[in-house]
DNA sequence: CGACAGCTTGATCGGAATCAACTTTAGTGG
DNA sequence: CCACTAAAGTTGATTCCGATCAAGCTGTCG
């Protein structure tokens, strides 16, 4: 449970532009407003929780978390975020989280000053934020209500797109209802954003595969047999 | 644990202009942009979880919560507002949550067409939604990380103004460290904010109680002796 | 006064945490 | 290439916190 790793400093070169990332259908990106794209290593520490906020973020490329620690250690990782989503946005002038990469990761940054003054930004913002929120929601059911293989099964089913959400397509092939997907998280930092310990997903993770619904190839490729069964046990139907 | 209560819609009489709420320390308000002030009931559903999304909501007076539903009844509180929060905002077309006042409440309400339109309207909302962001994040740890204990003590310490933060300023008098407060939720919309059962609720007030941090006047009348001890309760210490 | 909703308290159960080995994988250097 | 080591993951035994089940209590309103 105690986690008091310190994550090194990832310092990358600076690219001339990032990718042409969107944050949900919105087209203007960070990348159009100056600001510099800057790449860090895996598991490389963006800031700290407490650290001044200076600048805003924009993921372009690869993984980022957020999380919080109490001071016993435990740790909450609160978001995992997308290519397309913001953070570094605190109100008041200290970072509420730490930022740490889970991949090699490409981030756009701008100047928090640069930000108050931009109408576009100050728009494209309120879009994300409220994409966020809306995960933020659904992380609190899952967090306060939900079972530790609903936990699991949600989690899993998140990282197929297109499946599991109100509009899920159902499956693509009837009779091929299967996925393969790769996990960039440690099973520690998959407990800590579950909010389980290490052992209870390795447990819920092999009775998944006990009952034939998963198959996991190294700890982090995992092929979804059936889909639907895993989508079931999410607590959502 | 089931929870399938239907609240019913509190129908309030349009007030010309509401107060002057701000969001933070914003200057520009809802009010200020048109639309109208709306005033609930008590425990009044302001729209529903899946209702198309047609207006954005600013509190100007009283109390509301968002909450989700899972399938089986399941509930989890996921926001309690405050005055100058916003809500009803969903990326997509849908509501994600349900809106229900805890208090009579004023409500400002502004067409979602107009808001795309008005560029300090987007400002004021991605003030906004940063800061609500923020009390998600905190919401997630206690939600994923923190004892029965820790919970009821943070939902406590959240209610005293100007204590338990980063910037406590500790007891003004510190011969009388105590506090009178309110609670605007019964012991089942608590327990459901805080991912708990409404027997564990009462049992922990019940200990905190014979523990001489708190005295209970009435259910809702809460007298709390000693801040500061609750607040080496939250885990935040 | 009686009825009902909200709250409290007690007894018991169960799911996930904890503690402790053990296994597998990845990384290092001879 | 293989031996060694460290880190990550799995599995088992046991404990414990909070859920569940079941009464009883309290305050409010007709």
């Amino acid at each position: 449970m105690a986690y008091l790793e310190v994550g090194t400093r990832g310092q990358g070169a600076v690219a001339a532009r990032g990718g042409a990332p969107v944050c949900a259908s919105v087209a203007t990106s960070f990348s159009d407003f100056g600001g510099k794209a800057v790449h860090y290593d895996t598991h490389a520490v963006i800031y700290y929780e407490g650290d001044p906020a200076k600048r805003l973020y924009e993921l372009v490329r690869g993984s980022v978390m957020l999380y919080k620690l109490l001071p016993d250690g435990r740790r909450q990782v609160v978001e995992v975020l997308q290519t397309g989503d913001i953070f570094g946005l605190a109100n008041g002038d200290e970072n509420d989280c730490t930022a740490e990469t889970l991949t090699d990761a490409t981030v756009q940054e701008v100047d928090l000053r640069h930000v108050e003054q931009s109408n576009d930004l100050q728009r494209t913002l309120a879009r994300c934020l409220s994409n966020q929120m809306r995960g933020l929601h659904e992380h609190a059911v899952l967090l306060g209500r939900k079972s530790a293989l609903e936990r699991v099964a949600s989690f899993l089913m998140h990282l197929v797109p297109d499946r599991g959400g109100i509009d899920c397509a159902g499956p693509a092939d009837p009779d091929n209802d299967s996925y393969d997907l790769r996990l960039f998280m440690t099973r520690q930092e998959i407990a800590d954003y579950l909010g389980l310990t290490i052992e209870t997903v390795s447990r819920v993770i092999s009775d998944l595969k006990r009952r034939g619904v998963i198959r996991v190839d190294k700890a982090d490729r995992i092929h979804l047999n059936r889909v639907c069964s895993l989508c079931q046990m999410t607590g959502m139907h």
